[in-house]
DNA sequence: TGTCTATGGTTGTATATACAAACTAAAATA
DNA sequence: TATTTTAGTTTGTATATACAACCATAGACA
């Protein structure tokens, strides 16, 4: 059974509402509809409307039915940031050491993390990029390789990382956390810092449409970035 | 049948491990052994579980277990939040401890980065917010007078300065900086920490449409405070 | 005409069952 | 001893069924 049913059922009835098939306040297949149409159990058909009512594409009504609910406002502040990028907008040199690149299975806490099966394949990168020589984020990064299966051909040196996956899996969304730590000792080595000064963590996990595509951890030392966002009431 | 089985169950988990019965990495009652506590089918002893995992305080994997997750706050990059709201939609206790309180003259480089005259009339607090006791956020303000010429006379064990100050100069817009520091001695010492332990620093200015209404320096222990962003492409 | 009562359709809750997939740990094997 | 196999537990997917709660409407009734 290589694609649940419940997916299949979710896919067809997203694409008719993204394809403007249904719109927004229209009735969307009730689950008994959708039992004959696609030939599974009630409780098959209706995990999938669930799961659309819970991302927000759907809203039910007991008695009534479910509808295609108002679109999403999209409200995007922040944006991610390429390292490169920033560092040639301030005028600055940008260069880039590999320290890792390999294929391993995926360990049960960073498939969890990454919503992939235990085992299924990834590879892994670990870079420094310097600013002018002095170096400013350490990179580990994990990527799904049947998303991205040329990223351990990339020379990144040239193209990092961030800018690769973004031609070969284009971001459909992104999530991120920051926080203060103290780097590991060979993150502190390879940032050219001391281990007992504090870090700028930064852990995000970038999603194509077809699933997670990279978890990445970038670290900063915290005397020599800052992160700055911007609000409008 | 007033109260739905499986909210009863995600109740009496949910208490555990508010109740520090469960601690985060605990595996927490398998589907099974719900259904044999409580006598519900495993469908509804699942749900109990899902649902709780979709809300972020279990963590499942298949073939292992239920575990209570890292319950590290997560607070949007992307808005202001207030620190007493945030607390207390986690269903925890805020309270305040005032340090200072007082009047100066803006110093020149508060002035310069403030945007105002040197010399004008500042109003500076210095307050500690805890959650549940436990220091969460340390934070020193520089309001400008003009804006806020009852500041003084708040109390700020009940309402919080950025409470008080979008009532009375409602907020426009606001820009901020994250950064990973070290904390000073006494700010090591309010929040209840080791000084060689990193913290995360917000810088915030905030601005009503007659100007810079203040500059907040908040900072959060780095093993309590998580700040997460969502980004939409 | 206006109100009340079925009636059918829809979602909500709940059970019982079956097999698949993933992980752990113990037992069997080389 | 080291490796492989096996068994047991746990979560994931899926079906079939039953009844409750809720809603709209058509039909019965006053």
């Amino acid at each position: 059974m290589a694609i649940p049913q419940y997916i299949r059922i979710k896919d067809a009835v997203r694409r008719r509402i993204e394809q403007a098939e249904l719109r927004p306040g229209d009735r969307v297949p009730s689950e008994n509809q959708l039992v004959a149409e696609f030939g599974v159990s009630r409780m098959t058909a209706r995990r999938a409307l669930l799961e659309l009512a819970d991302e927000g594409l759907l809203q039910r009504t007991q008695g009534l039915g479910s509808f295609v609910a108002d679109l999403r406002p999209l409200s995007s502040i922040s944006q991610i940031r390429n390292i490169a990028e920033e560092i040639r907008q301030r005028g600055h040199v940008h260069s880039c050491r590999v320290l890792v690149l390999n294929a391993l299975p995926a360990p049960a806490e960073l498939a969890a993390h990454m919503g992939l099966a235990a085992g299924e394949l990834l590879y892994h990168s670990v870079l420094v990029h310097l600013e002018n020589a002095l170096p400013l984020q350490w990179e580990s990064r994990h990527v799904t390789a049947s998303l991205a299966p040329d990223y351990l051909q990339q020379d990144f040196s040239q193209t990092t990382p961030s800018a690769y996956l973004s031609a070969v899996a284009p971001l459909a969304e992104a999530d991120q956390t920051v926080e203060a730590v103290l780097p590991a000792p060979s993150v502190a080595d390879a940032l050219a810092m001391p281990g007992d000064q504090p870090c700028l963590k930064i852990t995000r996990r970038t999603f194509s449409h077809r699933g997670v595509v990279s978890l990445a951890e970038l670290l900063h030392p915290g005397d020599r970035y800052r992160l700055g966002s911007h609000i409008d009431a």
